[in-house]
DNA sequence: TTATATAAAATACGGTCGTTCGTGTTAATA
DNA sequence: TATTAACACGAACGACCGTATTTTATATAA
């Protein structure tokens, strides 16, 4: 048999197939037999590497992290902080669901519904990891308040709230019934809500941004 | 042994409990043997009411349904249609959500997000249920529209997809982060959703009306 | 009473799961 | 060249899965 060329160290290629296959079939439905399979790599030879299911959960999850903040997180650091930023974060968000950097959608999404009932570290690390994000929305909308982009009278945490539902919905939406529309009434939902508690100011720095288009992660190794 | 008492069909009984169980471990996690076994009863003796798991998934989904229907869309049958109505059946879903009529949250959130990547007719069943029920909140505000309880420039179908997506991110808050005050800022949202283009007639017609409180089903059995 | 239909139990089968372990191969080091 | 460490294979394990079949108990009808 030819060798495996690798670019990449084995454990990268594992993990990044391993979040991909676990997008679709979800975290505890992906079984490292078929993973090892998809890698032409045999049961035992796999499971070395992480030593339980647990730890190779766990190791698929900061993959997930690491794409999801090269995707979204990276390129709205390049804008100005305020409301400029919150809604880049968001747009980059629903740009990253809408290239399908992960075949079944939101990987944390997936995750947080298999395992919110399932008490132990996986669950543990998804939500801390989601609850990170949703306070990073928090804490921009707080910023733009500061900033004087957001009326006086705004909820932070209900404008987070709100654009994190928007984007979800649009997920959900996409995987499951397919709706055509659902990134763009994302979009418009999103520009809406923080259209209604903006500034003029807060508008006036917040133009028409580009988004930097998500390429496909991993989809080839 | 005391011979088990039964108010209700063993089938009801089996198909109540599997839908507890499944909004907590989802519906593929839920096992024909551990289910018998909370239940009390042989694994064979079980399945022989179903004949394969699909049809017992199938059975648990229509439970789930039943339950939603009677939570939810009876109770705001009783309110005049109309935008009083698309409020209603905002507030009984985030009330029925409170009460946690299933353990596990939403059941067709959990079952939307298991089976969204897995061809079938238990994928199919699900996606028509949650088509239907968004089609439903879309309808209800169309005809809020035509009868002038809208602004004539509202989008009955951007306005479902705002009122859904607020109800599943709570869900979400709730089940993953435990967060307090997610159903708070849920009914604070889609009241301001609905208010931001409601007429002033569409709003004298809604006055705050009681919502009937979902009582927990099927927890006794 | 006997006969019959149904509900549940009991047992078993093949398959897949996560996990372990001993062996062989390869590559770097001395 | 000899040694070592890392890597991957392949077979095997016990447990549990969904499913099938066969047997036992229970209730009803003749």
């Amino acid at each position: 048999m030819a060798k495996q060329i690798r670019g990449i160290k084995t454990q990268d290629r594992i993990v990044r197939r391993a979040a991909q296959l676990a997008s679709v079939e979800g975290l505890e439905g992906l079984s490292v037999g078929r993973l090892a399979e998809a890698l032409g790599l045999s049961k035992g030879g796999l499971f070395a590497h992480f030593g339980s299911k647990d730890a190779l959960q766990l190791a698929v999850i900061e993959e997930a992290r690491r794409v999801f903040s090269e995707a979204v997180l990276v390129p709205a650091e390049s804008t100005p902080e305020g409301l400029p930023r919150l809604f880049a974060l968001q747009a980059q968000w629903i740009a990253y669901l809408h290239a399908e950097s992960f075949k079944g959608g939101c990987f944390f999404a997936a995750a947080s519904a298999e395992f919110d009932g399932r008490p132990g570290p996986v669950r543990t690390r998804i939500a801390a990891l989601a609850g990170q994000w949703r306070e990073r929305l928090a804490g921009e909308a707080r910023r733009s308040k500061e900033l004087g982009h957001l009326n006086p009278d705004a909820d932070p945490a209900r404008l987070a709230f709100l654009l994190h539902a928007i984007t979800l919905e649009a997920n959900w939406a996409h995987q499951l019934l397919g709706d055509p529309d659902c990134f763009v009434h994302a979009r418009e939902a999103s520009e809406a809500c923080l259209r209604a508690e903006a500034t003029p100011e807060g508008l006036r720095a917040t133009k028409a941004r580009r988004v930097v288009p998500a390429r496909p992660e991993g989809v080839l190794s």
